[in-house]
DNA sequence: ATGGACCATTGAAAATGTCAATCATTGGTG
DNA sequence: CACCAATGATTGACATTTTCAATGGTCCAT
């Protein structure tokens, strides 16, 4: 859930609508609300990430845990639960999907056998290899407008705010 | 929805986590996937902002749509929708809560008798001005290790991904 | 005047989010 | 050692959100 969603609405919504609205509510209170800019920025880049993951059979959320899994950091659920901010049940489901396809395995962790830890079969990393590909062509047309250092700039920052120590 | 959630999960975790684990995730691919780290930059300003605005009676959005409407942009209920990424049909829902609070109302726009314009009342705009006071101080202790200038830098970069045009 | 597009609204179905309860396991303490 | 509170995974129930198609009123270009 976030303000915002990711929302078609785009059906009839194409053509030439009175623009001077929108740029009025842009230039409003909210145009200033970082929490604002953050959700809307959300919305809109998750939308083109789930569409580009489509056609591997992968959406933001299954490409993460596959991501997780495949570059061999050996989450255990719990810890992808933190991580993703998902509640575990969630977490459940979406490693279940994973399985089912044969993506991923659930091993139980040798330190502790309360605890799975996830590790990519070889299909996983190569759909993931695939995917990531399409993953990054995306995030390239998303920072399109920026420069390279202002795109880092910007990592750095969302940094700060997705990993508050 | 996002890759994420403001999940709580808040239930058990609060203790000694071992915390290698979740260090190791951070600096996975994942680290540096701005689709990730917008998902979960939002997540949880977002769930700040929800926490600070519950005692106001409002969430993100119901804030949301309060501030374009108080601050006299006169949107209509398609722009709002557009803005904010919702579907419309989620848009009449958010008004109708606002009205029935007296905080809003709708009026049909004189210029095209099928659309609503809202605008606030005066509760609408006293809850809307306290509300903001709430959230300003929110967004201060978000970006807390955040000088003004790269806040600016921040949110002129949010605003690319935001309104890409 | 007519027809096609558009706004707001409704309602239903699918997807997500939230939460409490359960079982197996752990680790610390008496 | 035996116990017990805390933890990881899982399930199932319930609430909220999302998505979408259908409808009535209005606009506008022909």
């Amino acid at each position: 859930m976030s303000i915002i969603g990711e929302t078609c609405y785009h059906r009839a919504m194409a053509s030439k609508t009175r623009l001077p609205g929108r740029d009025a509510l842009r230039d409003s209170v909210l145009g200033g609300d970082l929490v604002f800019l953050l959700a809307r920025a959300n919305a809109l880049t998750l939308a083109a990430a789930n569409a580009a993951l489509a056609e591997h059979g992968l959406k933001a959320r299954s490409y993460s845990v596959l991501a997780l899994a495949a570059d061999g950091a050996r989450p255990t659920q719990r810890e992808l639960a933190e991580f993703l901010r998902l509640d575990p049940s969630q977490v459940v489901a979406l490693v279940d999907g994973l399985e089912q396809r044969q993506l991923v395995e659930r091993r139980t962790d040798p330190a502790d056998r309360r605890a799975n830890v996830l590790v990519a079969t070889d299909a996983g990393r190569d759909l993931f290899a695939r995917a990531q590909q399409a993953a990054r062509a995306v995030e390239r047309g998303l920072l399109a407008p920026v420069t390279p250092e202002e795109h880092e700039r910007l990592a750095g920052l969302l940094r700060l705010l997705a990993f508050p120590d």
